[in-house]
RNA sequence: GCCAGGGUGGCGGAAUUGGCAGACGCGCGGGACUCAAAAUCCCGUGGUUCUUAUGAACCGUGCGGGUUCGACUCCCGCCCUUGGCACCA
């Protein structure tokens, strides 16, 4: 027997094992298997800076699983990439005077080496990077795809402009006005963009939630929020004074009587035609001027709700279709113009933002709903919206108002005058930016043939190499922008957009499966074995956009063939951030709390800090580096600590302290089985039946935790896994400290624990594994099955409860457990339950089997 | 404003087809080891009151009601909080 150090050196352990598993190839997938495979997926990262423990929670669960998968059986793949292109790299870029490509890569460099510390294991050689030309030239061939079926087009509208990042921003990366990156005032301009026509897909990917039983809830509302379908009647109202007509959208086509007037948003066509008409100066310039400044709020603000209603009346009137009447045709700065028709019928009885203008601007309001039949309200002071019956409708009087709103459809309809239609939220995706670092637009426009693609042989549309990055990106730069047209060979320019970050991410996943494969985008077969991703894990903040644009993607390459499903993902999991506690002075900012004095005092000034839990970023000064936390208690611990710190799915804070109580625990374990290794020199079987009481409970306690540790890895619940392998370490040293136990039991014992610590501690796992005599990696072990017998007990602890109140506890043998007679005459015997009980007639007794007993007197 | 999630000891959190609230960890208190400290190990730890060295009673899962033999769990009405959406006609 060897003598063997029962110090957990976790750093000798773990430079060991660091390159192990990448050595032994054990982490590389054959896709050629087609039995037990399971497609695990972590989403990608922004390689950004340097990785802190927050980043390592998605990483460190998608290895756990991985690896407790792989024990089990299964043919795992899980690969990983970088979304390599996007405006921080080029930012960043600018700043130090270097080629984003080159932030780019050296921040690789370290996310890789950071998984290599964690002991975090990929595929690597599926692995894709968004920025090199193999990738992107995929990029581009689906772009031009996309093109090929109509879905890609261009148009001019107006835009969300941010002046300090000089570019176009999508309508979902400006927060209430500003600039998601950096927080400038967004401005609007006029530009010529390029989008994917999404909203062909609107009612399939609405519809489609429905089949994603794997997801979260609130994730499949949020997206069925942002599609936002709406049912209704689009109306046509002829001009009392001009040709034309005007529509509208409604969705209470019921109310049609109430309608007082028509507003229209400053962009209506309408809007410039009737200014021009506009005979009186006077008019013409208020018209112009409000038209003018309503237009230059930029859009989101507009639709942010923060401004007051305003409008003003354009002298025209439209005809009501129903009743004949001539209503005024205002311009109103609450009308949204990429919704609906850009116009609107103003009911002012029954919307609250009509009543609101109505009143300020004295329009009638009249109650065509009414709460109660034949029995109107009268002089309303706000605007009833719910359901009710028609009041001043003429014909329609009476009907209730779901009724009418078929009633008067159908009205419309036959007079050709109105259509039942659907209304949905989304927008077009807007694709182009107007940026260096990203996926140049493959297309080319010829002042003789127009806008022409490129020829698919000619991908990829490389990235000039250029020493500078200006603000205007690829526009800037004379080599890229000169071409000839593949059409007729005249001179000609290149589009100077790349591609939104968004389209590099919405299908990586596929290209996992083909990484290498230079003739085509990916292997139709190989992919439709493997997808849809079994599992997908990763941020909640990509709930909408990523998953929304990664799932239309699918149905499109789903619509021309190339693969066989329509999801991508057939289970999401989202994980919560981690947050840490940071520090404010008023004077000084963000202070690192290392540098914190007692009595949260700033080491400037003095001045009391306000101590707030914010998720950790270096603006905040309050990120933890996992090089010194592994530094100074290894991986393992930051593994099983960022497991064990709280549900997966919430936000946490993380807790310097607490990190201590992980590495505590490690070293019991290790101090548990090293002491115990000389068991591992010889044989020592051992009987569950002949075992004295308190092995047994070891043993009963032993099977208990592999069911646990193996029903929450399988319901993601990690937290509360580790917290029952603490329990058995528990019951082990509880155990040595009383007796000295079968051999045979603690060797078995303490082999299962290591197999169960595994995934969560590879590192210790798999040097205990080696210590113990195996060559094999314990990877290729299997993980241990329980013991169904032995989790029964042979006796049960029961509460008695009189009246609901827990009064004594009582040992009976587990086979009368649920006998009620048998446990009546026992229990009833106490001291406790007699005395309590006494001459009191007992009403009830009621048992729950193995658990408690309760009388009622 | 609308939608979704959450509110449990000094702290992070366990426990919901209704069945002994507070697992596990941190912190704290006491003890062992040590010249001493750290580390480690053992014991204790929701509150209040009583009792007295063994316990007991009452209260207790945001607040107020309800259903039930029994409610952290279910129902009704509130409060606070965190996310998402927010003039979508």
């Amino acid at each position: 027997m060897t003598e063997v150090s029962v110090d957990y050196n976790f750093k000798a352990i773990e430079s060991k094992w660091r390159n192990y598993w990448k050595e032994e190839g054990l982490f590389d997938t054959e896709l050629s298997e087609t039995e037990d495979n399971f497609y695990y997926l972590n989403m990608f990262p922004y390689p950004s800076g340097t990785m802190h423990v927050g980043h390592g929670r998605n990483y460190i669960i998608g290895d756990t699983l991985t690896r407790f998968m792989m024990m089990n059986g299964l043919n795992v793949l899980n690969p990983m990439g970088f979304d390599a292109f996007g405006l921080p790299a080029e930012n960043a870029a600018i700043e130090r005077g270097i080629h984003p490509r080159e932030w780019t890569e050296d921040n690789i460099a370290d996310f890789k080496e950071q998984f290599d510390q964690w002991g975090i294991e990929y595929d690597w050689d599926k692995e894709v990077q968004t920025h090199t030309p193999e990738y992107y030239r995929w990029t581009q061939w689906l772009f031009l795809k996309l093109y090929e079926e109509g879905l890609a087009y261009e148009d001019v509208s107006p835009v969300n402009y941010c002046p300090h990042c000089d570019t176009v921003l999508a309508n979902e990366q400006v927060i209430s006005g500003k600039c998601e990156r950096c927080g400038s005032e967004v401005e609007e301009k006029e530009l010529k963009q390029w989008f994917f026509k999404i909203t062909d897909y609107a009612q399939d990917l609405l519809g489609d939630l429905d089949k994603l039983d794997g997801w979260p809830d609130h994730v499949k509302k949020m997206q069925a929020d942002w599609i936002g379908r709406s049912e209704g009647v689009e109306i046509k109202f002829n001009l009392a004074d001009r040709p034309g007509e005007l529509n509208v959208f409604t969705t209470r086509p019921d109310t049609l009587y109430g309608a007082t007037y028509m507003a229209l948003a400053p962009e209506h066509p309408l809007v410039e035609t009737v200014i021009e008409d506009t005979e009186d100066p006077d008019k013409k310039d208020e018209l112009r001027a409000f038209t003018d400044k309503t237009k230059r709020i930029d859009q989101t603000r507009r639709a942010g709700g923060e401004l007051t209603k305003e409008g003003v009346f354009t002298g025209e009137y439209a005809v009501n279709p129903i009743n004949g009447e001539e209503i005024p045709i205002w311009i109103a700065n609450f009308v949204l113009t990429e919704y609906g028709s850009g116009a609107i019928m103003s009911v002012p009885g029954h919307d609250q933002r009509d009543f609101e203008f109505a009143e300020k601007y004295d329009i009638p309001i009249i109650e065509v709903i009414a709460p109660k039949k034949d029995n109107p309200t009268g002089d309303l002071d706000e605007a009833y919206e719910e359901p009710g019956y028609l009041v001043n409708s003429g014909e329609f009087n009476g009907l209730d108002s779901e009724e009418a709103y078929e009633v008067i459809g159908s009205w419309l309809k036959e007079r050709d005058a109105g259509e039942f239609t659907v209304n949905y939220k989304l927008r077009d995706w807007l694709i182009s930016r107007q940026r260096y670092w990203g996926a140049p637009i493959p297309m080319i426009h010829c002042p003789d043939c127009g806008t022409v693609p490129v020829p698919e042989e000619d991908l990829p549309v490389e990235l000039p190499d250029v020493e500078f990055i200006g603000n205007k990106g690829l526009a800037e730069i004379d080599d890229f922008v000169e071409t000839t047209c593949p059409v007729c060979g005249a001179p000609a320019k290149r589009d100077t957009d790349t591609m939104d970050t968004f389209v590099d991410s919405s299908w990586y996943y596929i290209r996992y499966i083909s990484a290498n494969d230079s003739k085509k985008i990916f292997d139709t077969g190989t992919v439709n074995d493997w997808l849809p991703v079994d599992q997908y894990v990763g941020g909640v903040e990509h709930a909408i956009l990523h998953l929304l644009y990664s799932r239309f993607i699918t149905k499109f390459l789903n619509d021309v063939d190339l693969i066989d499903f329509n999801e991508p993902f057939a289970k999401l999991f989202t994980q919560g951030m981690i947050s840490h506690l940071a520090y404010r002075c008023e004077d000084h900012g963000w202070i690192p709390p290392e540098e914190v004095e007692d009595g949260n005092k700033c080491p400037e000034c003095g001045k009391e800090l306000s101590v707030t839990m914010e998720s950790m970023s270096k603006s905040k000064k309050n990120v933890v580096s996992p090089k010194d936390l592994i530094e100074e208690y290894g991986a393992d611990t930051e593994r099983i600590y960022t497991l064990f710190i709280g549900p997966p799915e919430k936000d946490v804070e993380w807790s310097d302290r607490d990190v201590k109580g992980s590495h505590r625990f490690l070293t019991r374990v290790w101090r548990l089985a090293a002491e115990h290794l000389h068991l591992f020199d010889g044989d020592h079987d051992f009987n569950p039946e002949e075992l004295s009481d308190g092995e047994k409970a070891l043993w009963r306690k032993i099977n208990q935790t592999i069911k646990e540790v193996t029903e929450d890895l399988e319901g993601f619940s990690f937290n509360t896994a580790v917290s029952s392998i603490m329990e058995l370490t528990n019951e082990f040293y509880r155990l040595l400290s009383e007796v000295d136990p079968d051999p045979g039991l603690i060797k078995e014992g303490i082999k299962k624990m290591t197999l169960i610590i595994s995934p969560f501690t590879p590192f210790i796992g798999e040097e205990l594994w080696h210590r113990m005599g195996h060559e094999n990696s314990i990877l290729d072990a299997d993980w241990p099955e329980w013991d169904e017998s032995a989790l029964e007990k042979e006796e049960s602890e029961l509460a008695v409860q009189i009246n609901g109140k827990v009064r004594a506890h009582i040992k009976v043998a587990s086979e009368i457990d649920d006998d009620e007679e048998k446990l009546r005459e026992k229990v009833l015997k106490l001291d406790r339950i007699s005395e309590k009980v006494d001459s009191k007639e007992v009403k009830k007794f009621i048992v729950v089997p193995g658990n408690l007993v309760n009388i009622v007197v």
